[in-house]
DNA sequence: TGTATTTTTGTTGTCGACATAAAATATGTG
DNA sequence: CACATATTTTATGTCGACAACAAAAATACA
């Protein structure tokens, strides 16, 4: 999954498909404010986006209404679009939405889940434990989140997909501010709560689903929260 | 709240400003997609709108993007852009996030509302009730949305707020289509049980405010599911 | 030297025109 | 007359240029 530096990707002589820029763009910026690759509270500038994905400013401002509209960049009127800051002092509501939703979604796949659905998330799961063994925190952290949000597909809710990605998709860029103070405990710990998640919801046992899903995001907020409390650059810019 | 027609809102000498158009157009098909002037799955033309707003497509383009992303528009790629349509097949899905929603929210308000919060609740609830009296229908049912929407803004967390306010839209939408088979006696009922809510959330009495909130909504899901069942022009074409 | 005012600069918002994709229609062939 | 193929139509997607706005810089003035 590596990110396609200043992404011309289409070859000198061929020529973008209609319709495609749009796309392309929304992708890589998005993947780049959920990596911090673009820093919360950085500017976003049209002319450059345009010049670098080779397109004109159009397309890269329908990108931006999108982004925007789902909170993942903020327009100043007249002035200039900057990445989403992360709302510190709100963050209380977003843990009660992450909350709810893990419960909501868990219970829900326990109660819905297909056979395909299953083989999805188990596979899933599987990715997770690699990666917990390779040690290789990034891939944690994107995987958890898949996992998560498959779950939350199989639950068969729009409403409560949609909404619990868009957490999911905060959650982890809060998780990669912090995750220098990442153990090698804890993601053991996630591995256990995922593996106790599946089987409640392989065998449909929907309180069990429920009371797991609750316990993993209390671990989960008290992790983040501990991170942030523990953190004291907390109003510090990022560096570019 | 009257719709302007062909809405040329300027006057012929002065020039719109800046920034002013893209929120217009936004605001003006909104209401008019949620009102029903703009039946669900009917095409919307760019070109025809531009003329109507005397704007060019750009900011049209960019309005569409925004209500596209609410979902209140379906871009059909290279084709047309349609209003959305309504999705009868999942319809239990938006039930079952409308009832959590409704619990969720005034839950929080009960916890969570200020003096100030209070004021603007009761206002609303006022004017329900001239609603009621006056047996204007569609009145009842825009103010019955912002009664709840208030209240959710009153518990104070942005992520239900949103999620809320767009199911409450699309519960209007519901409600116009079949309003026809509203009679008298319901609202009548609504309107005790919206005094029921406020009094609960005035005493920040939590769990009762759960309760009712509960009633309340699957009251209001049985009655839109008896008018959909009631009626049988379900699949047929609104007329334009 | 400090403050108010004008000018400059950088970036966004909007426009009109053109290119292109998909459907609708016309055309040709067995 | 059925069916495949070419052509026209229609609305979208994209472009490059210009206008308007807000901040920064430069200038005037007390």
């Amino acid at each position: 999954m590596s990110v396609e530096e200043y992404a011309p990707d289409h070859l000198p002589g061929t020529k973008r498909k209609r319709g495609k820029g749009v796309g392309a763009v929304y992708d890589t910026i998005k993947h780049e404010i959920l990596d911090l690759t673009l820093a919360p509270g950085s500017p976003i500038d049209e002319v450059r986006l345009s010049e670098r994905f080779g397109i004109s400013r159009t397309p890269i401002r329908e990108a931006m209404v999108k982004l925007a509209g789902e909170g993942l960049v903020v327009t100043l009127p007249n002035r200039f679009t900057i990445v989403a800051p992360i709302d510190f002092p709100n963050l209380s509501q977003f843990f009660d939405a992450l909350s709810l939703m893990y419960r909501v979604t868990t219970r829900l796949a326990a109660a819905n889940r297909t056979a395909a659905d299953l083989v999805r998330i188990r596979a899933l799961q599987d990715h997770y434990a690699e990666a917990v063994e390779a040690r290789d925190v990034p891939e944690m952290i994107e995987v958890n989140r898949n996992f998560h949000a498959e779950i939350a597909r199989a639950g068969n809710n729009r409403y409560y997909t949609e909404l619990f990605e868009r957490l999911l998709d905060e959650g982890r860029r809060l998780l990669r501010l912090y995750y220098s103070s990442y153990n090698d405990k804890l993601p053991r710990i996630y591995l256990q709560e995922h593996e106790d998640m599946v089987a409640a919801i392989e065998r449909g046992d929907i309180d069990t689903a429920d009371r797991i899903a609750h316990a993993h995001a209390q671990q989960i907020v008290k992790q983040i929260q501990a991170s942030i409390t523990a953190d004291h650059r907390v109003n510090a810019n990022i560096p570019l």
